[in-house]
DNA sequence: CGTGTATTTGACCAAATGGTCAAGATATTT
DNA sequence: AAATATCTTGACCATTTGGTCAAATACACG
């Protein structure tokens, strides 16, 4: 049996592209592009600021890998819909998968927060693109069911904002909510309870009956 | 009847103070903390720098002074209520003032998001003093109106963030909403149809019954 | 007008910025 | 072991950073 053998350079590499890279993110988060400074990045990770140059290039180069590394999960989480789909279950499902997406990558939601804080400058194609056209595609589906009577005939578009920011919140606004509430995390159960709450909430905010039975 | 003179030298200090106030606001909400740089705060107001410095001292006063003033905005929003009064007029108040203060006060409402993003090093006082009582007692008016059936038994304080996150997320994520709904701005008529939007959907969500007469 | 106060501003400072480079260390391959 | 490729890092660079200061200017007021 042939183990595969990784040399002693490329697991180095490895280690250290994923320090620098979490370093960063969580650097980039807190003070957005022009407030990060390589040093503190290269502090964060452990390691000289030449070496992280080394690494990734330039500050501006690192920036933009982590935003395609971030839109990367975005992508993963929109999959598609049709008309035949059950409203309350793709509902849900949107309103789950985006909390997901916020709470095991609470620095990534907060630098895409803080890129489109200062006007999306390196997302504008982004968002004016595949975004847009993601979310065109599943208002017409939102307003089909509408017209079917299966919801109330609410802006889709705003409905789909609606989950967006309620779910990225607490990734962005996280200290404010500890404070708030007095907690120094947000546990799983947190997380379970708001989740639940924002599907009951929305779900029924727009009419979306919930189908009560099973297959 | 007297005129109050106004000396010059007073009418260009305040005309000042506004330029550096408004440049150092918008600067800041784009930048956050860090990344804001006196000098461009300077450029943006049409001053040198070390006018703008003989104004306000330092950055970082200026940058509390901009965050006393946008607290102030909140505090003069954040009336009292208690628990004879109706839950859906409450909440939709609620909703209107919150929204109303993003649509007056994007830069103001950025500049919150980003000190909140990093931290809210500045802020940690007044939200876990005066924004939590704030957020506590409100939260007790909403238990005891789901205890008389007024709405369901929803968690009070997700529901105050869930009205924070949807209307917020209209200054932060302003580039993000006009790219994906192809638009330059939002105009009046949009506000007002994301705020219709929102007590809908926000106020049947927490089944809080429209009371359908008036007087 | 003249005296004192408020304002304006360029010159300047030490520290930090993003980035380069060359010299040395370490691994890999032959 | 020799040769080669990869990695590491301190020294260094031009520019920008927040902030100071003093000299000049504008202004208010008796």
């Amino acid at each position: 049996m042939t183990t595969i053998l990784t040399p002693d350079t490329t697991r180095a590499r490895l280690r250290n592209e994923q320090a620098i890279l979490e370093a960063a993110e969580q650097v980039f988060a807190c003070h957005g592009y022009r407030g990060a400074s390589v040093q503190a990045i290269a502090e964060a990770a452990g390691l000289p600021k030449s070496n992280v140059l080394y690494y990734v290039g330039s500050k501006r180069q690192l920036y933009v890998t982590l935003l395609e590394r971030m839109m990367g999960r975005w992508n993963a989480m929109l999959d598609d819909i049709s008309v035949d789909d059950d409203p309350a279950e793709v509902l849900e499902a949107f309103i789950r998968s985006k909390m997901e997406l916020t709470r095991s990558h609470p620095q990534g939601s907060r630098l895409f927060a803080a890129e489109v804080l200062q006007g999306a400058p390196f997302l504008q194609t982004y968002l004016r693109g595949e975004l847009r056209d993601w979310v065109d595609a599943r208002a017409r589906v939102f307003e089909q069911w509408a017209e079917k009577g299966l919801m109330d005939p609410v802006d889709p578009v705003w409905l789909i904002f609606l989950i967006w920011s309620s779910t990225q919140h607490y990734a962005d606004f996280e200290a404010q909510v500890l404070s708030i509430t007095d907690r120094d995390v947000l546990s799983e159960p947190d997380y379970r309870n708001i989740t639940d709450f924002l599907c009951r909430v929305i779900l029924k905010g727009c009419g979306v009956r919930r189908a009560s039975s099973e297959t």
